[in-house]
Order: structure tokens, then sequence, then C-alpha cells
DNA sequence: CTCCATCGTGAATCGTTGG
DNA sequence: ACCAACGATTCACGATGGA
């Protein structure tokens, strides 16, 4: 489909096969909406990657995310952005999402190139790669970032639909939402992934619903398994997608075809995770409810456990968490420390479950 | 106090008033164990940028201020940021804090300057001001950025700590704690605030725990309110804070004198495999633990091996160490031997890991 | 059919020590 | 410097398959 725009046609609703910044140099000024760009992300990795069980990690060394420097890197994403800034309307805007390897050079040359950041957004994952050395912490999320074309920009946010899918409070900066897996992820006939960081859907889909209206035109450079493409079919949106990769062009092609235009309660559906309220007991710790050093008893005084600063307690020498010392005590193999340790209060022993209740009320976020 | 670091003295536990790159000029090379900088999102920058701007909205070339704004701030990064990794041991690491105003042009720095990112950490505010206009996401959440002087450092993480906190889940790198209020806040006499951007003692505290020791050097270049100095001396971690502003260095002074650092077993945190005494398993063998000839199986009896005289042991006619035997039997590259060995006892299969704990506690008594 | 145990896997900058 | 050996380490889901 051709869309006339400023005088040039925009070759919208197509994923264009191509090297993103030769295509974009094709397309006109000022005639785009909003753009999604979910670059490589320079991964930089040295080696193989071990799982406990001695499994090998499928990590990410395709060809495509290899570069030789910083200075490299940021010179091919200065050269993708200008396009993007050009074809961008001047009340439009534009998301990157990256990791920290990437996320800090984006974000720097959007500064410097006088994109105006609105926020920067975090994907918190329920279900992340754990981090399987134990040498830091969990890589459990996302960054993206939200600009303007310029401070003075116009830009939309839907707000009052923002605050609908949040239960009717503001649509925070940290968004819960699964990574792609099951059958949303596209496999290849051999059963291996299509893609291999195809994103969710509804991670997409929140984004367009925010800061894009019906009809517009939605640009995504870094087309892939063409998930932005979707998520704005499905919402009503006109696409162009860019993929320099043939097959992800035509697997994307081909998962387009058997998409049909929804309407906006499709996100009803695409829906993010409610915020989960564990409660664990360092946090007890963390907010001064119980101090290190406090002792701990069973109920009926038998047993003895000191806290710890990092939520720990230690009987007799053993340290672990109230759950084990609480089993170890006991002789048993499972136990629930909540329930089973207590401190004192006024000469009465309670039990530390009732201070979860305050520590949920301090903690209880909005997400 | 002043402590003795390669020749040189260290002003430890106090806050010297000055400006920071000028005192950190006077600290010794490779002196400090742990950095945490919480620097100025830069107001003139602020104020440059807010004011009304009659450069042509589609500037791809950028107003000048804005550049130079930048990069005053850049440099302004890049004096201090020098400074703190001169200062820092090889093996010592660095944690920076900010928004989206300031921590791209912080994390692309670290990044220039050799620092090897560890990982970006969230906080996430359970109690964010909300966006009075309506025109954003809420801004509920800053940016941790954890880095390493290099890639080749051997960086302390206390991942067991951690794991503890987070009730024997790995931590990940998004963590909610409400904002600094209540009687935690510091107020002036006239009930005012006396601190604009006064961090929770929490946050720094799991910083602390997460990534030094006790009796190390924690240094905080924008001191503040001294809450980092605080976390510091509770926990039992000597801190240094350089602190510009002479009320502020008076407030943090007043507040530290009167915290008392918490008792020795409350500091104490779970300790990993990693930092216990190293037992051969020809050891169990010689203290008898494990006599020549005993029979060991994997988890499930699916493979036996037959322990020898010297510490080996045998497979079918084959002979190595337990870790050597038990990948070769998996067919795989690497093997932990001692949870994949077991022994029978009293009808169920144990693994050899646990004789190693009895054998520690021998070797230990008896040294 | 359900239930449960097991297995596979996801944008990952994922060792240390002694010879 | 390099190399070999030691040995530390995983969470949430979905798919699969046997009972």
């Amino acid at each position: 489909m051709l869309k006339e725009e400023a005088g040039a046609t925009l070759p919208v609703d197509s994923i264009i096969l191509g090297d993103c910044v030769a295509e974009l140099a094709e397309l006109p000024d000022r005639s785009v909406d909003l753009v999604f760009a979910d670059p490589p992300y320079n991964l930089q990795l040295q080696k193989d990657l071990l799982r406990p069980n001695n499994s090998k990690v499928d990590g990410v060394d395709d060809d495509w995310d290899k570069f030789s420097s910083f200075e490299n890197y940021d010179q091919f994403t200065n050269d993708w952005l200008a396009q993007c800034r050009r074809v961008l309307k001047d009340d439009g805007s534009l998301w990157v999402i990256g990791s920290y390897h990437n996320i800090f050079r984006l974000g720097t040359q959007l500064q410097d190139m006088g994109f105006w950041i609105l926020n920067d957004v975090i994907w918190r994952k329920t279900n992340p790669m754990p981090n399987f050395r134990g040498r830091r912490f969990t890589n459990a999320h996302e960054t993206l970032i939200w600009a303007a074309k310029s401070q003075k920009s116009r830009y939309r946010f839907n707000y009052e639909a923002m605050k609908a899918l949040n239960d009717d409070l503001q649509m925070r900066s940290d968004w819960l939402m699964p990574i792609c897996s099951g059958p949303e992820r596209l496999k290849m006939e051999t059963g291996k992934k299509a893609h291999p960081t195809q994103k969710p859907e509804a991670l997409m889909g929140r984004v367009i619903l925010a800061s894009s209206n019906e009809g517009d035109v939605v640009l995504d450079p870094f087309s892939g398994s063409g998930t932005t493409a979707a998520a704005a079919k499905k919402l009503g949106r006109h696409y162009i997608g860019i993929e320099r990769d043939p097959d992800y062009a035509r697997i994307a092609r081909k998962r387009l075809a058997e998409i049909e235009p929804l309407g906006d309660d499709a996100m009803k559906v695409m829906q993010g995770k409610r915020q989960e309220q564990r409660i664990p007991f360092g946090s007890l710790v963390e907010l001064g409810l119980i101090s290190p050093g406090t002792v701990l008893y069973d109920h009926r005084a038998r047993h003895e456990a000191r806290v710890r600063a990092d939520g720990s307690i230690a009987v007799k020498g053993a340290q672990g968490s109230i759950h084990k010392m609480g089993a170890q005590v006991q002789g048993s193999s499972a136990c629930n420390g909540w329930t089973f340790w207590h401190v004192e209060k006024e000469g009465t022993l309670t039990p530390i479950d009732s201070l979860r209740d305050v520590a949920r009320r301090q903690l209880e976020a909005t997400s």
C-alpha cells in the first residue's frame, strides 16, 4: 500500500527487505508518526556459557551483533538514528530498547541529536534467564527510552488509555511482562526459534497504544520477526518494517498476512502481569521492621535464632533462611519460617508473619 | 582516623569538606574498595535546556547552548570519574545512580574509560511522585550502574548474602524500595527537609552488602546528607565522604556521630562455598571418612565407581579424579564430582559433598 | 482424561588456583 | 605468560511423556 505524504509516497503496510540506513534514505522527510527501534545490542560475549547441568546456553552470536569497538557501534547508531529523525514527523516520537550493553550509548546519542527524552521505561521480565555462575545480579530487565523529536514537540501520549490499562492508576515507568515464549514464539519447521531476540507483542502493543493514534504510521528499522508491525496491524496502525535478512523478512510477512486488525481492545488480552506481592524476609530487615541482631524464638521459646544484616538467621553457628533454619532445628524437611519464628514484643511472642503485613503496606507499588 | 595504604595515609571515617575533584586528588592510588556516587543532575544543564529555544523545530543540527551544556556536564563527569578510577583498587567496583537526565551520559563515560559494566540496577520506588500534568508515565524508578574497574577485575560480589535477602532466590536487577521519608528523612530545625535528594539507607545498605566486605573502605564523592557513610558505618565498613556544602557536611557528621555499628554477629552474612577451605577428595580417604573400595553412584545409580587408596576413582577400567570420571561417564566436558557422586548410607544416596563438611571440621579441630 | 515428574530454554558482556 | 585441574552454579514456564 502506498500512502501520499507531503508529495511523496510512503510504502506503508509492508516489510522492506534491505539495509535500514539505505532504505530509510528512500523515505520522505517528516512522514512517520512513531518509530520503534530494537537495534543490535552489541553484547560482546566472550566465550560459551554453560548451565549448571553443563548444557550450553544458546546465546546471541549472530554476525549482525558484532561490532569491533564502541566507536564503531556509535557510528552505526548515529547513521540510523539520523535517518529516523529525518523521517519522523515533528510531533512524532521515537522508542528504542536495549540493555546495559548499548542503552547508555543510545541515550547519549539521542540527547546529542536534539531528541527530548520523555521517559525511560523498564521492562521487568517475569521469567528472565538466571545468572548461572552466581557472579552478578540476575539481569531481569531491559530499558526502553521514549523521546520526542524536540523539546517543543507536541508528542502524542494517550494518558487515559494507559491509566485504564493500569486499573485507573497512572501508568508507571516500570512494566512487568513475560518474555516471548510458548505459542507466541515463532518457530522454524525444525522447531528451532525463528529469531533469537523476538519481543513480546504485549510490549510493542503498549508502546503503540501509548504514543500513537489509529491510522498513524509506525516504523521499525530493525523489523526482525515483525513484532512491531504485528502489534501495529492489530491496533489499526499502518506499519513499515525494514529488515536486512531475507529469512526474517519472509517470516514477518507470513506472520502479518495471518493477522486481523482488532482495535484497541486487543490490548486487554495482551496485558502485562499484575504486580506480584512476594515479601522476602530480607525486606523486613532492610525496612527496619526487624533490626539485625534481633533474637527470634519459636512459639515456646525452645529455639533461638539471631537475625543478620542480609536477612539470613544464625542458630548455634549454622546459618540460613528463616525457612531452612526452622526446618533444621525441628529436624524436619520443610518449615514455614513466617509462622515458626516469633519476635518478643512487650513480653509476648508474635509471629514474624504479622510484620509482613506492615512490610506489604510499605512496599505496595502500583504497577 | 587515618589508615595506612600503600605508604600514604587515607583519611577514613570522615566527611571531607571540599570540592570532590580537588579532594580526590589528595587520596592515594588504588586505596579504596568501593565507590558510590550520586552526582548532581547538573542544574545548569536543566536551566539551559528549559530556556525557550528559538531555533527551528526540525533542527537536526543541535542548538549550540544545548550542546555546550551537555559538553560541560560530560567534562564534569569525566573529571570526577577519572579521579575515582584512580583511587579505586584494581579489584574494587563502583556504583553510580541517576535518572534519564544524566544516567546515559554516566554509562557512556564509564564504558569509554574502561570500566566494565556488571549490571544496571533499577530502584523501583513504591511511592514516587505522580506526573501531575498527565503528559508522561509516572517516573517511578532510578537507575544504578555497577561497574568493575576493568574486564579482568576480580570484583567482590556477595552472591549468597544477596540470595539470602531475597528468600533464597537470586537477587534480581530490579529492587523495590520506598523513597526516603518519615523519621529517616533528615529535617532542619525549621522542619524543612535537610537535603533535597536524600537516598534511603536501605538502598545503600544493599549496595554495600553486595559489593564489599567488612573493614573495606567505601568512598562517596558526593556525600550530601551522608547516607552512604551512615550505611557503611552501620555495616562495619570504613567510609570517606566528600561534600562541598558546609551545611550538608555538618548534618552528615552529626548523623554519623549518632550511629552505632551493628554487632559482629549481626553484621555477618551468608558465606558461600567459595570462601571455604579447599578439601581434596583424597583427604576424605586419608581421614577414613571413605574407605578404599567404597562404591560411588550418581544420584540415580546409573553409574558406579570404586574409590582407590590414592583418592582417585575407577569406572570400568578407567581411572581419574572424581571430577574427571564424572565428566567422562556423562560424556560432558566438565563435572563437579562433589555433587555428582554419592555414597549409600542407610538405603539412601548422599552426595559426597556432605562428607567434605565433616572433613573440614575435623581438619579445623586438629590444626 | 488428569496429574505429576522431567526436560528444555530464554538478548548473558557469568572462574580460580596452582604449576 | 600459558595451561590444566578443580569445582561452583539456575528461575519461570511451557512442552513432553508416563502413570
